[in-house]
DNA sequence: TTGATAATACGTGGATACAAAAATACTTTT
DNA sequence: AAAAGTATTTTTGTATCCACGTATTATCAA
């Protein structure tokens, strides 16, 4: 089975992939704040290596979309407009939701038992008021992809999930009311269990863009 | 409106910037074969810089999906299985596919009759036998990408383009007999002329995966 | 001759120092 | 107060060096 996202930490060979997965996971949890500066010789001295690896994670980084890399003027972490937001889930909802097609006919009662755990992990998760919720959610949906059987699709959702991380967990935080989040979640999974692709693509379609609007509020407005 | 991909060549402030550029092009136009090694040192003197910002390119490209880069083996042009021709057309087909649903809203006769105009270059630039029909192409794909007005939209589109360019060469040229490209074009204007988004979604998908089959066989069978 | 192992050459990844170019901040002048 | 010019800082790129991993070749034993 292809790896679901997040990528299980391998043991990290080169000082490149060390920055990298240092400044992702940094950004990921929403260290640095939109628009601050990162420089390159302050994260070296930080994580011990001189600053070549570093610049070079940033390119990464700025192809991954976490940062904005301008001539001249360094390596600044990005910011979603909510424009870009929506943008991403309208990206999210359609690559989901292939990915829902092409996994269902693999799903077994098996498999389906476990994505009942993970439904139920996250909701254990939710009430924990911990922000590991979105964890959780990735895990959920990053199953549902793996079962797509499909590398470079997996890793393109993966990416999407990452830029929205930071948003996810402070919309999280912010709302102590209790969401639809379970009905939803569930409903795809019977969605799944009906058979019937195309509708289970829409369900996932729908679910990914009915939460872009909630998210949206703890985006600045415009640029 | 959002820039037509392929990028439009903006001149090049960076030597990491100059390097990129050299490369794709390229590796777009197949001159390296795949799993030729890149040597950092030649490329560098190629271009008149120093291995640094190719280094940097490197990574980038492997980002892109152009190169691969494995741990002190340095950077190896990629090149597609067949798997991953089908799975990258696959994601074609439903970004594509969302593209056009988000584009039609936005076109009007004016627009329609440069659709119709790009329809026409691209068959008299597949009739010189020349190449440059798969510039055409995208040129074609691109204007319509570019009307849904979604940068990263437009990107991630334009991204996979490049990915598949050299396999639309080597298709082109070895095809001498006109195969059904001009129809199939004129079947996604209709469809957006339709009125109907979830139908002119549909015909794009369509025709999207209709072209994989035709592709696969000049690809290496398996890795 | 063939297969395994050791020696060697090579390239990559990374560190460091330095130079050039650009952007930013700061004066000074009008 | 605005503009022009100067200084400083930061980024970017170069050059050089070294350690380590990989690949190739050479050597030796079966």
């Amino acid at each position: 089975m292809p790896a679901a996202f997040p990528a299980e930490p391998q043991m990290s060979a080169t000082a490149e992939e060390e920055a990298y997965r240092h400044l992702q996971r940094a950004l990921r949890l929403g260290r640095y704040k939109p628009g601050e500066r990162l420089i390159p010789e302050e994260i070296a001295a930080e994580i011990g290596m001189s600053r070549m690896p570093v610049r070079e994670a940033f390119r990464r980084l700025a192809s991954d979309g976490l940062v904005v890399l301008r001539p001249n003027r360094g390596c600044v972490v990005a910011g979603l407009t909510v424009d870009e937001l929506y943008e991403i889930f309208e990206i999210r909802s359609v690559l989901e939701g292939l990915a829902v097609r092409l996994a269902m006919p693999r799903i077994d009662e098996e498999e389906f038992e476990e994505l009942e755990r993970l439904l139920d992990r996250m909701e254990r998760a939710g009430q924990s008021g911990s922000s590991d919720w979105v964890v959780r959610h990735q895990e959920f949906h990053g199953r549902i992809c793996a079962l797509s059987w499909r590398p470079k699709l997996i890793h393109q959702i993966s990416a999407l999930h990452v830029v929205i991380e930071p948003y996810m967990r402070i919309w999280f935080d912010d709302c102590d009311k209790p969401h639809s989040a379970r009905e939803e979640h569930a409903a795809v999974i019977a969605a799944l269990r009906s058979g019937d692709e195309l509708h289970a693509e829409k369900v996932m379609q729908d679910h990914i863009l009915s939460t872009a609007p909630m998210l949206a509020e703890f985006v600045s407005p415009s640029r």
